[in-house]
DNA sequence: AGCACTCTCTACCAATTGGTAGAGAACTCG
DNA sequence: CGAGTTCTCTACCAATTGGTAGAGAGTGCT
């Protein structure tokens, strides 16, 4: 665990942090406490706060990008094609979620290293638009306009994965198998939503 | 302008501060600069920072509370009704987006403010509730899990209504002609969502 | 007038912040 | 061995943080 390189320990570990507390919630010593190491160690790896912070979004951009390039290149078709994302995002709100937290994080109105993120996802973002209209015009997909289908998605399916206070609001219990059937509930959902007045 | 109530211009500041820029980002004395005024004056209004942000939160949870309950005193029924709340959180979005904003800063995963907020829309989350297993018992909506449709509901409309920067990375304009059409594109969205087998 | 109350201020303070300077250990390479 | 390179450390520092103590101005009541 500990032979891990200095620098990769210090981004995962900034990672969870920015993704859980925030990054102005988050001082370098906090950070330096978390690795057992001084905050100057981080220093040395990054010039700044912020230069790690970037750092940070860089490699989780890098990340979400590889899982649904991955998943996108297996050329799924229509309503499966968006399950299978649904089922990934799940997955990743699992098993990572400090992932989407620091997506929340940065995504909030304003902040400045958004368009860094959006540098990144950008050409995931047209790729996504892309297989929409290819699936509208195959009549697989209601029609409407594909950015704003796409901004709906985005919205419906992180909000669903990382909403975790609103869903204890809700009394929705946190459990794993409460989980399921969450992302069961809002595929049932993003289908219907889809749907052409023809298909099941 | 000055002449309000120097308690209330305190809160006003405060909302729009820790609404954009968030809780720990927001020093006293950065209020305090915003108002004309010495930190120590917060502090005579409000014991702490924490004091503060709560009395903000509280603040913005019975405005927030009061839009939707005059609302659904109305009384309409089916997709009606949601488009009409759709309609309120947009306006919501454009008039006050720090109230928004502060909502989205709150329910951040972890946040132990987050359970005062929920405390004070349990309520209202309760009548929606009702209000979509009644509409569902009638048969005006598709029949699902009230808790979770509400939490798909939820995403989806605060997230059209709020994701700025992911709607900068799509390409989607600001203005508010773009706004009114991402609205109706979202009714639209939400109509397939709902819909019976039957309805148009 | 005199007292109490409300409000905003000046004067501080200890702790924490991000960041600089540079010493010293350990390893590599000639 | 000796010189560089890589890495982590100690020692500081100025600025900012949330918060305390208490003075003083203004207002209203008796």
């Amino acid at each position: 665990m500990t032979d891990r390189p200095t620098r990769e320990r210090i981004l995962a570990v900034a990672l969870g942090a920015y993704g859980t507390d925030g990054f102005s919630a988050t001082s370098l010593d906090a950070l330096a406490d978390q690795l057992g190491v001084r905050k100057q160690t981080i220093l040395y790896y990054f010039p700044s706060k912020q230069a790690l912070f970037d750092a940070v979004v860089d490699d989780a951009a890098a990340d979400l990008v590889k899982v649904f390039d991955e998943e996108a290149s297996r050329g799924l078709s229509g309503i499966q094609q968006i399950e299978a994302i649904v089922r990934h995002v799940f997955r990743l709100a699992v098993r990572r979620p400090e992932l989407l937290g620091l997506v929340r994080e940065v995504t909030r109105p304003g902040s400045v290293t958004a368009e860094r993120l959006a540098g990144h996802v950008a050409p995931t973002f047209d790729r996504a638009r892309d297989f929409l209209q290819r699936e509208m015009d195959a009549g697989r997909l209601r029609s409407s306009d594909p950015s704003m289908l796409l901004l709906s998605l985005y919205s419906t399916v992180v909000g669903v994965a990382t909403e975790l206070e609103v869903q204890r609001a809700l009394g929705l219990p946190p459990s794993l198998r409460a989980t399921v059937a969450r992302r069961q509930e809002l595929i049932r959902f993003l289908r219907a939503a889809l749907a052409t007045e023809s298909a099941s």
